[in-house]
DNA sequence: ACAAACCATAGCCAAATGGTTATTGATCGT
DNA sequence: ACGATCAATAACCATTTGGCTATGGTTTGT
């Protein structure tokens, strides 16, 4: 129960890397071309983004012939909902709207 | 709505600095001095992140004399709440833990 | 008055980070 | 068969990051 957060993270903190766990939450499953083309920096580049991505679980690859296909696992968040689940015990006296946020979640 | 969460994802990345923040959720206000104690590194060094927390407004200090006093502002975590809340919509349909876990933090 | 305590700042440094180009390996289309 | 495409890796580079020591500025206690 309630994991290490950090390396999630520490994935989740960059801004090129976070838009590719977007992108494959709001549109599935992409290849690593289509991930590359509107992100502003190179193949390589992403190529190493999903490979830390992978690393942590919070991404997946198929290999289909010289494509490979990424898709979000948003399972591996747990850590961090887990970390926030639990301080919101000590945080819920005094933050108001965080209630409501959470309910927002959850409807 | 749903702000940039990149500066406070940045800031509970580092886990010394995540560490400070969970302290002052725990036990409330705390002195830099009480703060550096236990943490392994040096009082500048806990200046330094208590500094960076406090320009994203995860915490605030109030001077008091000689010492400083700082505690937690959970309000500051809203850009990440609201980055997961508005996430959850794409997830929830393909993550069936999330509900388990939302209904954890919600009880 | 003055030494000690508390905190912030400055200056430095090693390591980590995020990017690049070049290259390689594999697969596809013609 | 072979050139083109896709993805991963290698090698390199600049910047950021997180730590340290040293110091300075206040405030406190004696």
């Amino acid at each position: 129960m309630h994991a290490e957060p950090t390396a999630v993270l520490k994935m989740l903190a960059d801004p090129t890397r976070r838009a590719l766990f977007e992108r494959l939450s709001r549109e599935g499953e992409m290849t690593v071309h289509a991930l590359t083309d509107p992100s502003g920096v190179s193949q390589p580049a992403i190529s190493k983004h999903l490979g830390a991505l992978k690393h942590v679980g919070l991404v997946r690859g198929r290999r289909d012939g010289r494509e490979t296909y990424y898709r979000a696992e948003p399972k591996a968040l747990a850590p961090l909902i887990d970390w926030i689940s639990f301080y919101s015990t000590f945080w819920h006296h005094r933050f108001d709207r965080l209630e409501a946020l959470l309910k927002r979640m959850d409807p």
